[in-house]
DNA sequence: GCCAAACCGTTGGATGTCCTAGTATATTCA
DNA sequence: TGAATATACTAGGACATCCAACGGTTTGGC
């Protein structure tokens, strides 16, 4: 799949959306399309650091998200809310987790809806060093200027808003 | 799904990881995560406008790509390297888009090896469609601002062609 | 107090992505 | 020319996401 191209195929893309009349919007779609890319290549160096740890990015969010709670543990809802994933995704990456010996479910003490996560002994230790390896093998080398960075967080900070995501 | 938050998770998390000594790579680390949840938003935005004609972002970009090729057809290799997707994935969309009417599969006159995929008018017919719908409810109105959306396109640009997508 | 409505997590199904391996065809080079 | 290598596509499997629907629990209004 590593294959490079001649010319960037966005803006291409974004030339033929100008040709056929749609100026207004080629550049936002550019920009869209652009996001999507980048998004790719991103989790594919994610998830590239995080297999040797026998863990997919989705595990490792739930993961890190547990190793950071106060109480060590988190209902699943909340999990589901602060991952901005759909709650069956939840439930699949704790399937997982669980049959790995990474997290166990306990019920709730006193909601007998609720279902708690927690991390075991052994799922804090991978889920401290998996991080070691993103911070030294990802985020140490993003591939953004320190000045993109910032932007980048400015920017998407400002659409994830806008969207709904959080009220701030 | 569409839950709202009292406050960033992504912010959040930065301050987590610079409590936890990292304050090297959290910043890089925000910017990267908030790329994953923007394409997230963007992408259930694109799903939901191209729904009502029976398409998939994934499936909308082969039928887009074929609509503005010159010649109308593509080897499913060129499909894949452009879109920069998986071969299998051109496999997968190509194989739905036909039985669906919209594409059609035929051999290369020359080389056995390769498959060429082509419009059919009832598929030619839907790429127009479905991209004026994509223009008008969601490249109109991206989320970013105008200069925003030429910062986006400039930071992604610069990262995609130093990620070896393209040489230009 | 009780029943309807809301809520939580799970199951099953559809779709997409990637990887590995297999088959068929082309190309290269000794 | 014939064997080794490279290329193109496809089949099968693992994993992720979402949606729709179901069963159990809690809550709220009468």
């Amino acid at each position: 799949m590593g294959t490079h191209l001649p010319r960037d195929p966005i803006a291409e893309a974004r030339r033929n959306w100008e040709e056929h009349g749609w100026e207004d919007v080629a550049a936002p779609m550019a920009a869209i399309t652009a996001v999507m890319r980048t998004q790719q290549i991103l989790l594919a160096r994610i998830e590239a650091t995080l297999k040797p740890f026998g863990l997919t990015f989705a595990r490792y969010e739930l993961l890190a998200l547990l190793s950071f709670s106060r109480k060590g543990s988190l209902p699943m809802k909340k999990a589901s809310a602060l991952l901005q994933v759909h709650p069956t995704s939840v439930t699949n990456a704790v399937d997982r987790l669980e049959r790995a010996g990474l997290v166990a479910r306990s019920p709730h003490p006193t909601d007998g809806r609720t279902t708690l996560i927690a991390l075991t002994g052994e799922g804090r230790s991978l889920a401290r060093r998996s991080t070691a390896a993103l911070n030294s093998e990802v985020f140490s080398d993003p591939g953004f200027s320190p000045g993109d960075v910032d932007l980048l967080i400015r920017i998407l900070g400002d659409f994830r808003r806008n969207a709904g995501d959080f009220a701030d």
